[in-house]
RNA sequence: GCGGGUGUGGCGGAAUGGUAGACGCGAGGGUCUCAAACACCCUUUCCGCAAGGAGUGUCGGUUCGAGUCCGACCACCCGCACCA
């Protein structure tokens, strides 16, 4: 072989590999074991880059940990349940199964070429009966343990297709098919108890030492835990059965500048009034219309309807204030009912504003004066302020702790008590759609809602259904539904929801450990390989897949699925940037915009001449055209290619943009790398003495930095000190074993990312074995430190002169020899410097 | 709207509070070649012939010293509970 060429090499180390089974995970308890997973895909049809860097950035973890002398488990499967696969079965016909497994097969197709070092003995898809079977038995144990209920929640309702939306199916409040106006309906729903665990995970979050500081930030805002005063309003007159409105707030410090209270909707008082009044059901009719998501909520126009109804402000037998319905209220926090001040906070502001509700200042900002019918002045919770209402008789300061003192003397009044309250609501898993994991429970007219017995598992989704009409297909199956319950044997109707995805991925990390096991774990297994000591994702999981997961670690702990060690299951996480790429668009004769694949487009032209727009990177989407697939790359290129690209241009967390020329580049520069080894396995023995010395000090440098930057996740910086060292060697004087020496260091640090072309430069120059299982290199301390230290000399900060000066040399020495250099004498112009710093090895600063 | 993040040459980016621009791309110049491709060498933040000066989204602050820390603002990106 002349050349390099990875289409040989490539196939060739792959089956290498494979033959001495280097990836099958076995337990060891001579090792120490390492778990790294990378979020498994949803097989959607084609691998694509975002895939490529994922997995990537895995196997470089992977096959550092093993060189490094660990029993390392490298799993994947396919997250196979989901709304895709019925679109597409609805689009085109065929069935969401041979969808779903098609495309599996060609992903897993696709992705093995890339040299990955997979278990793949472990593989299993979520809609494979033998993983949803025991997921179903999970859920049954959550059921026993209370860590699953029913009750109703509001979804996306499309009144033409009679169906429910997903919020993905929901565009600009309308029906993604019927182009309805959606509105938000009840139904009975199976809800996760997680709410239950709140404080749990957010007091745990503390301890994920090694997960990104803005994921435990952004699981902290999302847990939500706040401290407020929960009391009750009387309703004078009001139906039967509702004499009082409860209310929550975290700010009692302005109650006194309630001016009306407003109740959510969904409230049961709001449900009352409706059942009995034609304008607050034609009111609700209005406020119910709009998707559920909460941005929808809060973006939407805020309206009102004042009931006429009034209740007692507590503090104040004489104060009344009206009742208003309001859309903006969430009937999922709090108790679903707020008292509104609109001087002094904006939301109430506007409101007050909008429907002449009075403004009543109750704080006197401690400098100027501040018009609140103008714009609320929000009381600041750290700054001393003072009442101008006297709150029961008493003018009282507040401070730091304004809130605590406001709970703790209404306490003292009797009205309501402090609570703890969280944002997080409970996790509903009900999805009326067929493609998911069924539900193991059936409903019985005489037993009620009644479990599935363990030994009926796994209740398998049936195979005939159609998707000729809107709807979930389990629904209307003929016979899927008939069974006898198992409570009381009589003719019963089986569960047609089906659980949400979510549940799929929140504990398939623990499956891996022990895949074929006919119980959802095996603790011994479990016991060995958990937790996942590197999980690698994107940011976009940073809340819900993460939270869940933690979640559902602890429920499984609880049922005896998981050792206790495992209730926090990623030791620590690392969230990758996307793969973007520029988008090349046309206009067709009415303007509208048409995309061009990047392969269609040279020097910013079409084939035919027509000149394309660029428009800067985005996140590669099929709809955009801005995709590059990694089968074309590897076909070009090699596996080695695509997986140094990837890996060297930006950092892992942030965005890569895909180009032509920089994977050009990337191929060109392992090209290099292998010219460089042959010429150097096939050259002359040569003694240099010298030069050898300073090569082998930029090798262990290189060994230092590399290891460093693949243990930390610096992955880029890693590969920008491979370049230099691949250029230094390239140039370097050495005599033919140092520099066999040097090159066969530089294949150890490529291995992890380029790993067929080390293997190949390993045995070019005699390395022994394979090279992804030779012990990983270790820098020579002693060879890191050079004798001599250039440092720059600044004067007032900025750099003037450098010196160079022995490492060792005392401060007072440096600041002399510093002192005595042209720059600073003719800076100083005679005068003595007012001050100077010497960081020794690092700076000198003149201060003048 | 709420929560989180990002912002450095023509481009991607590097930089434990200590020489801003490592490494790569692109560009310019050169060597090799009949010529090209490949490869190799040199230059390349901006202004300036130079001396020198300016410079990390904007404005302000802390510090001997700020890309890095603090405050305000601007722009873009991600998430918002039924997308996965």
């Amino acid at each position: 072989m002349s050349r390099y060429s990875p289409a040989e090499i490539e196939a060739k180390w792959q089956e290498a590999w494979d033959e001495a089974g280097i990836f099958v995970a076995r337990r060891d308890a001579a090792k120490p074991k390492y778990y790294v997973l990378e979020m498994f895909p949803y097989p959607s049809g084609r691998i694509h880059m975002g895939h490529v860097r994922n997995y990537t950035m895995g196997d470089v973890v992977a096959r550092h940990k093993i060189a490094t002398g660990h029993n390392v488990l490298h799993p994947m499967g396919w997250d196979a349940f989901g709304m895709p696969a019925e679109n597409a079965a609805m689009a085109s016909g065929g069935h969401p199964r041979d969808w779903t497994y098609g495309n599996i097969r060609d992903m897993r197709a696709q992705m093995k070429p890339l040299g990955l070092s997979i278990d793949w003995s472990r593989e299993f898809a979520t809609c494979a009966p033998e993983y949803y079977g025991q997921q179903q038995a999970l859920f049954l144990d959550f059921l026993e343990k209370g860590l699953v209920y029913r009750k109703n929640a509001v979804v996306n309702w499309d009144p033409v297709d009679m169906t429910v939306l997903a919020n993905e199916q929901v565009i600009d409040g309308k029906g993604w098919r019927s182009g309805a106006e959606v509105e938000r309906r009840e139904l009975t729903q199976w809800f996760f108890r997680i709410s239950d665990f709140a404080g749990e995970l957010r007091d745990a979050l503390d301890g994920l030492e090694n997960w990104p500081a803005k994921v435990r930030t952004m699981q902290e805002n999302w847990i939500g835990r706040s401290r407020g005063l929960q009391f009750a309003f009387s309703l004078i007159d009001g139906p039967e059965g509702h004499d009082r409105i409860e209310v929550y707030t975290t700010r009692p410090d302005t109650m006194l500048g309630a001016s009306f209270l407003g109740i959510s909707p969904d409230h049961p008082l709001a449900r009352v009034l409706e059942r009995e009044r034609a304008d607050v059901a034609e009111f609700l009719a209005e406020a119910r219309k709009g998707g559920t998501t909460e941005e929808a909520l809060e973006k939407a126009e805020k309206l009102g309807f004042d009931t006429g109804l009034r209740v007692r402000h507590p503090f104040d037998n004489d104060c009344e204030l009206p009742v208003w319905i309001a859309n903006f209220i969430l009937m999922d926090y709090g108790t679903g009912a707020i008292y509104g001040v609109p001087a002094h906070d904006q939301r109430d502001h506007d409101f007050a504003v909008k429907y002449g509700l009075p403004i009543i200042d109750t704080f006197q900002p401690r400098e100027g004066a501040h018009d609140v019918t103008e714009s609320p002045y929000i009381p600041p919770k750290t700054e001393v302020v003072r009442y101008t209402r006297p709150l029961a008789g008493g003018d009282i300061q507040t401070g730091a702790e304004a809130i605590d003192a406001a709970i703790a003397l209404c306490e003292a009044q009797g009205v309501g008590q402090g609570v703890t309250r969280f944002r997080l609501r409970d996790w509903g898993l009900s999805r009326q759609r067929y493609w998911g994991c069924p539900i193991p429970v059936v409903h019985c007219d005489s037993c009620g809602v009644v479990p599935e017995k363990k030994e009926n598992l796994p209740i398998r989704l049936p195979d005939d259904v159609s998707f000729d009409q809107p709807g979930n297909p389990l629904d209307r199956h003929p016979t899927w539904t008939k069974c006898a319950c198992p409570a009381c044997g009589a003719p019963a109707r089986r569960e047609t929801d089906t659980m949400d995805t979510f549940v799929d991925s929140s504990w398939y990390y623990a499956r891996f450990t022990a895949p074929r096991a006919t119980t959802p774990t095996d603790l011994a297994e479990a016991d060995y390989w958990m937790n996942v000591d590197q999980y690698i994702g994107g940011i976009e999981h940073a809340i819900l897949h993460l939270l869940y997961s933690r979640f559902f670690a602890r429920a499984m702990h609880i049922c005896g699925h998981l050792p206790a060690k495992a209730i926090e299951p990623f030791d620590a996480l690392f969230t990758q940037g996307m793969v973007t790429h520029e988008i090349y668009q046309t206009r067709d004769a009415k303007g509208r915009p048409v995309y061009h694949l990047p392969e269609d487009v040279t020097d910013g032209r079409l084939a035919d001449g027509t000149e394309v727009e660029i428009i800067p990177s985005a996140k590669m989407s099929k709809s955009k055209k801005n995709v590059v697939d990694p089968s074309t790359i590897i076909a070009q290129y090699g596996a080695d290619t695509a997986r140094w690209f990837v890996l060297s241009d930006s950092p892992p967390e942030r965005d890569v943009e895909w180009t032509a020329a920089g994977a050009e580049a990337a191929h060109r520069h392992l090209a290099r790398v292998w010219r460089l080894a042959s010429e150097i396995a096939t050259a002359p023995e040569t003694a240099a003495p010298e030069a050898d010395e300073a090569l082998l000090r930029e090798m262990h440098k290189t060994i230092d930095e590399v290891s460093r930057g693949v243990e930390s996740f610096g992955f880029n910086a890693a590969i920008a000190r491979l370049y230099a060292f691949t250029n230094t060697l390239a140039r370097s004087q050495a005599g033919r074993e140092t520099k066999r020496t040097a090159m066969r260091a530089l294949a150890q640090l490529m291995a992890p990312m380029t790993p067929h072309l080390a293997e190949e430069i390993w045995a070019m120059l005699g390395g022994v074995g394979l090279v992804a299982t030779a012990p990983w290199p270790m820098a020579d301390p002693a060879m890191l430190i050079d004798e001599t230290v250039t440092l720059p000399i600044q004067i007032n900060g900025k750099r003037r002169a450098e010196i160079t000066v022995p490492r060792e040399m005392a401060k007072s020495e440096v600041e002399k020899a510093a002192l005595a250099h042209d720059a600073v004498q003719k800076a100083l112009e005679g005068a003595a410097p007012k001050k100077v710093i010497v960081v020794p090895g690092r700076i000198v600063n003149v201060v003048i």
